[in-house]
DNA sequence: GTGAAAGCGCTAACAA
DNA sequence: TTGTTAGCGCTTTCAC
C-alpha cells in the first residue's frame, strides 16, 4: 500500500499532482484516463497515484479544451407538473446511461425566464439543449449558430429547423372525443389550455373535427372553454359549462391538471362521470383516488423525454441528417378508468 | 448601426473578438462583464460590439480561472415523487433568484448512483450540493475536504459533519397519532417506510409515544408496518392490517406515496376515513380527489428546498460558522381534509 | 510509447 | 484607467 497524503487538502487535485506521483508526465495521466494507447504496465501505477491522491478530473478544463461538453440542458414549463416531471425523468435516465448529466430549469411558460436558461446553456457551453418550449418561437437561433443541437419536445418550434418529439394533439383531441360519442353523449364540451398555444388548440382542433362529423350543426363554439393550465382553470371551465342555458352533457378535457379541476368539481357537484361523461387527454397522477367511469388517453411523457434525449444525443456525437419530427403515441387508445358500481 | 459580421459561425465568439471590434483590450472586456470600474465611455462601445458578435461569456474558462462556478448540484430519491418535486422547485427558484443553476440527479435511493452523482459534482466542480442522502453514511467527505459545501435536507447524514435542513419527524409522528386518538380510535396502526430509514423510524418513533402514552398495554409491534415508498407498498400494508385477527380502526401513514395506496385499498374496501381513521404525515397530491375524513399533516417540501438552497448558497458565499441543523414546520397542525357528508 | 510545450477562454497581478 | 502577461487544468500535436 503506497503512503498516503489524503490528508485535508483546500484543493483539488491536478493531474500534475497524480504525475509526480507516478513518476510520469502529465499527458500520461492524460492518456490513461482518456483511454490512449499507453504501455500497460504505467496504467496500475497511475491509477493508484490517482486513488491515493483523491484525483478527480476537472471536467471544466477538459471541456474548455475540447470544446465538448457533457452536460445537457433541459427546459420546461413547470417540473412540478408530472407531465413534465415523468419527461425529465425519461431524459435524466437517458442522458445518465450515455454518461451525461442534466441541467434543469423552469420557464413558467415565460418566455423570458426561458430565455435566461437558453443564456444559461449558452454560457456554459452546454453539449446541447432539450426544450419545451414557451411559445411557438422561442428563439434557440443562438444556439443553433454555435452548433449547440436543440430537440424540442411536446411543442414544436415553427420558426427553427430542430427535431421535435410531440404527440398528435389533434389525434389525441378526437379519439378522446369519439370515445364520449360512442358512449352515447351528445353535447360534449372542449376544455383546454390557453388558446394560441399550439397543443391547447390542436386538442381542441380534434374535438372540432370529431364533433362536426357526429352532427355538423352543433354549436362548438358555446361549448369550448380555455383556461389557465392548472387545476383551478379546470373547475372555473366546469362551473363556466354547467352555466350554460343548455349545458353540456360530457366534457373533454386536454390538459392533465385541469382534468383534475373539473373532476373536483364535478365531484363537488354530485356528479359521476356515468352521468356526465368525462374524457382526459393527459394523465390523472395516482389513477386509483378519482373518480371511476372516466376515459382515460394517457400521454407517454416518460418516454417523450427518453426519445428527446436519444435524438439529443444522436446530434452531440455527430448525426448530421436533416431535423425530424418523432410523433409518440398514436394511434390513441383510450382506456376506462375504474369499475362501473354495478 | 454597426455592421454585423453575424453570419453563420461555428464557433463561440471569445473575449478577444469583441475586444479587438471595440477597440480595446481583453481585460478591459473582462472588466466591463464583471462590473469592475472602467471608464464610462468604454462600457457602451464594449457592450455593442459584444451584441454584435452575440458574446456569450464562456463560463467553464471563468470557472476554470476563478475557482467557482455558478451550478450547484441537487441530488434526490425520485424527482418523480411529489415531495422531491416541490422540493426541486424550492431550490431551483432560490438558486435561479441568486443567479444559480441547478443539476439535477435521481438516486433511486441507490448508493452507488448517489456515489455517481456526487462523483458529477466533484468533476464539474459544482459550487455545492444539496443532498437528500439514499442514507444516514453517504460518503461526501471528498466534496468537503475540496471545500465545496453540502447541506443534507429531509434526511440527516451522522458520519459528517454538514448543516442539515430538517423535519421534525418524531413530532410529526406523535401528531398524527394524536389526532386519531382524539377522534376516539383506539387501536391505531402505523404504516411508514423502509425500516432502518431514519424518517420512517422516527414517525414510527412519534406513533408509538402517543400510542404509549395512550395506553401502555397497546400491542404496538402487531400494528407498525415498514413497507416499500411507493404506492403498492401502502395498498399491502393495508391489506396486511385488515388481516390481522384484531384489526387496527384507524391507520397513521407517514409517507405520501404509501398514503395513496393506503386510501386506495380503503376505499376500494368499501370504508370512509370516518368509519376507519387515517391520519397523514406527508403531502397528498391533488387533495381535492382524495377522500374525505382525513387528518393531513403537510410537509412543507417547497420550503425545505428554499432554505437548504439558501444555507448553501450562504456557504458558498463564504459563511464559515458551525454546521447547524434547521428544523421546520414544528409544532404541527392536523388539518381535517374535506367535509363530512352530513 | 512518452514527454515537452502550446493553447482552450478567461481573470488577476502587475506595469505602464 | 488600461494593457500585458501569466496561468487556471486539461488535451494534443510534435519531437524524441
Amino acid at each position: 500500500m503506497t503512503e498516503t497524503t489524503r490528508r485535508d487538502r483546500k484543493h483539488a487535485v491536478t493531474i500534475y499532482e497524480v504525475a509526480a506521483k507516478a513518476g510520469v508526465s502529465a499527458s500520461t495521466v492524460s492518456r490513461v484516463f482518456n483511454g490512449v494507447k499507453v504501455s500497460p504496465d504505467l496504467i496500475p501505477l497511475v491509477r493508484a497515484a490517482a486513488k491515493d491522491l483523491d484525483f478527480t478530473p476537472n471536467q471544466g478544463a477538459r471541456s474548455l479544451r475540447t470544446r465538448t461538453s457533457d452536460v445537457i440542458g433541459l427546459i420546461v414549463a413547470d417540473i412540478e407538473n408530472p407531465f413534465f416531471t415523468s419527461l425529465a425523468r425519461g431524459v435524466e435516465d437517458t442522458a445518465r446511461a450515455a454518461g451525461y448529466s442534466v441541467m434543469l430549469g423552469n420557464s413558467d411558460e415565460e418566455e423570458s425566464k426561458e430565455r435566461e436558461y437558453l443564456d444559461v446553456a449558452l454560457s456554459q457551453r452546454l453539449a446541447g439543449v432539450i426544450i419545451a418550449p414557451a411559445t411557438d418561437h422561442s428563439d434557440i437561433t443562438t444556439l443553433l449558430q454555435q452548433n449547440r443541437p436543440v430537440v424540442a419536445v411536446d411543442r414544436a418550434l415553427v420558426d427553427s429547423e430542430v427535431d421535435s418529439v410531440l404527440v398528435n394533439n389533434v389525434a389525441g383531441g378526437r379519439a378522446a372525443t369519439e370515445v364520449l360519442l360512442q358512449n352515447g353523449f351528445q353535447r360534449i364540451a372542449c376544455v383546454v389550455g390557453p388558446s394560441s398555444t399550439q397543443t391547447a388548440d390542436d386538442r381542441a382542433r380534434g374535438w372540432y373535427d370529431a364533433m362536426m362529423k357526429h352532427n355538423p350543426r352543433f354549436a362548438a363554439e358555446r361549448y369550448l372553454v380555455h383556461g389557465s393550465n392548472h387545476v383551478p382553470g379546470g373547475s372555473e371551465a366546469f362551473e363556466r359549462l354547467l352555466a350554460l342555458p343548455e349545458p353540456p352533457d360530457a366534457i373533454f378535457v386536454g390538459h392533465n391538471l385541469m382534468a383534475i379541476g373539473v373532476l373536483e368539481s364535478l365531484v363537488e357537484s354530485g356528479r359521476t362521470p356515468f352521468d356526465f361523461g368525462v374524457s382526459v387527454f393527459g394523465d390523472l397522477p395516482y389513477v386509483g383516488l378519482v373518480p371511476a367511469g372516466i376515459h382515460l388517453i394517457s400521454l407517454p411523457a416518460r418516454e417523450l423525454g427518453e426519445m428527446a434525449a436519444r435524438v439529443l444525443l444522436d446530434r452531440i456525437a455527430g448525426d448530421t441528417q436533416p431535423p425530424r419530427t418523432i410523433v409518440l403515441g398514436t394511434p390513441w387508445h383510450p382506456r376506462l378508468i375504474g369499475v362501473p358500481k354495478a
